[in-house]
DNA sequence: CTTTGGTCAATTGTCAACAATTGACTTTGG
DNA sequence: CCAAAGTCAATTGTTGACAATTGACCAAAG
């Protein structure tokens, strides 16, 4: 492009209409197309080609090329030496894990918040628990799902471990995408919101009366049960599931840094 | 600083074409960068400046650019934009964070593999036990602590969640540097050392009884005693630890990607 | 003596051209 | 008709040059 020195406002732009803009073009661009891949405009298993990305980003490659591994980072993309970039698909199995390192990690969030809370973010995590309660007769799950989230990374947030926020922050993004790529999105109904919306409560009041037991009680069930249901959905879709099996990149290659 | 040894990719190199070398020149700089992290060459906080490692490791600066976001995302460095990039250093309060999440993950990790094992890594698992009961005579504190990095590692691998795999790796490596970086490495006296393999034994005794519980009571014990020794360590450092507080990036940025 | 503002070298961000590799396609020989 | 080898376009890997930003240094004013 021209030599300006700074990304053309587009409509995605406009779109996202932050106040805060990201700084440098590769967090920018990997912001705009992570959330193209959470969205699932971007299909799983789809390549993605450099010159094609830096044509539609109104860049050169190298920023493009950082942006990808940034996404790689978050885990939406994996990359293939010489072989190009690719939206990562998972597999039934990968979700499956996937819910149950979130869980794993949100336990030790919530006990450690319920031991020794930040009081503000027991407030913040009120205002989650109000905005469930909300939206419980509304039929919006995609919404329910998302404010889900944001409990949990308050939840994260709140028990002061900085580390915890970060992963939970990426494999939340993952759960969502994964809930909303192939999940029919009805599958939480009026009851199972109404569950939900009593057991982040529940934790709330855990966390409060500092009985981390009865913290992590409630919150592994919602997530258990989240977990099961959105696995029980995508294996209606067992034929779809099928082929995901047949992509690129269900094997891992080897972490160097095992040196004796 | 005068670097080991390495291969300056010139033509030469690839007209005569390497015999063992598929891999990529950024994989290549960022398992060597990485490895004099670990090791501690590069001190904690310790600026990386591009154009020096280009010339150091006799690539241009987009490899390099590469490899420094590898690191970025194995947690080794940490990158501000346009600012730079630094060795990671850790608080006394992240370094428990670190060691927390770690028991987290590894809690998961046993559970599964005592539930439904891969068989073979068990049998993996019972030469790291060896090992271990090997070293207890033995005055090699890191080699022990290797061994026990293996070991957690082997039962990630043994529950078959390729993603606890995946994470354990990275903080395992971590909790290494951690231990190399300023702790006393003889914090592990053979008394100490003892009970580690001994822990590390009933843990694989209970995943061969399929105790899932007991298998989680042992690994958890183990790993939360290794956070405890290394924490009062460190502490014993506070003069060091307190000038820790004083690097560039103790202070955490706002995580802008709260999607919405 | 402190503060404000400007200048400047060092360093990171970006780009476009070039080199090397891959995977598909074509050719050739059996 | 099939198999093996060679060819080639598309794509990724790498480089050096140029642009933009930062933080420090220094000067002048309060």
């Amino acid at each position: 492009m021209a030599p300006t020195f700074r990304k053309p406002m587009t409509d995605e732009d406009n779109e996202r209409g932050r106040s805060f803009a990201p700084r440098t073009i590769p967090e920018q661009v990997a912001e705009e197309l992570g959330a193209e891949i959470i969205a699932g405009r971007r299909k799983a298993g789809e390549r993605l080609v450099e010159l094609d990305l830096a044509q539609d980003f109104g860049v050169s490659r190298g920023p493009i090329r950082e942006a990808i591994r940034i996404l790689e980072r978050r885990r939406l993309v994996e990359l293939l030496p010489r072989r190009g970039a690719y939206v990562r698909p998972l597999s039934l199995k990968s979700i499956a894990d996937l819910f149950n390192v979130r869980t794993a990690l949100s336990t030790l969030a919530v006990r450690t918040m319920a031991t020794s809370p930040i009081e503000s973010y027991v407030d913040t995590l009120a205002r989650r628990c109000a905005e469930l309660e909300d939206m419980v007769e509304v039929d919006n799950p995609l919404g329910f799902a998302r404010i889900t989230t944001r409990a949990v990374k308050t939840i994260a947030r709140g028990s002061g471990n900085e580390l915890l926020v970060e992963l939970l922050t990426d494999l939340a993004n993952q759960t969502v995408w994964t809930t909303i790529w192939k999940a029919p999105l009805d599958y939480r109904t009026r009851d199972i919101r109404r569950l939900s919306a009593d057991l982040m409560s529940g934790t709330l009041d855990a966390i409060r009366r500092r009985d981390p037991d009865a913290a992590v009680a409630n919150l592994s069930r919602l997530l258990n049960e989240d977990r099961d249901r959105a696995i029980a959905a995508l294996s209606d879709l067992r034929g779809e599931a099928a082929d995901l099996k047949s992509l690129p990149f269900t094997d891992h290659q080897e972490t160097a840094a095992e040196a004796s």
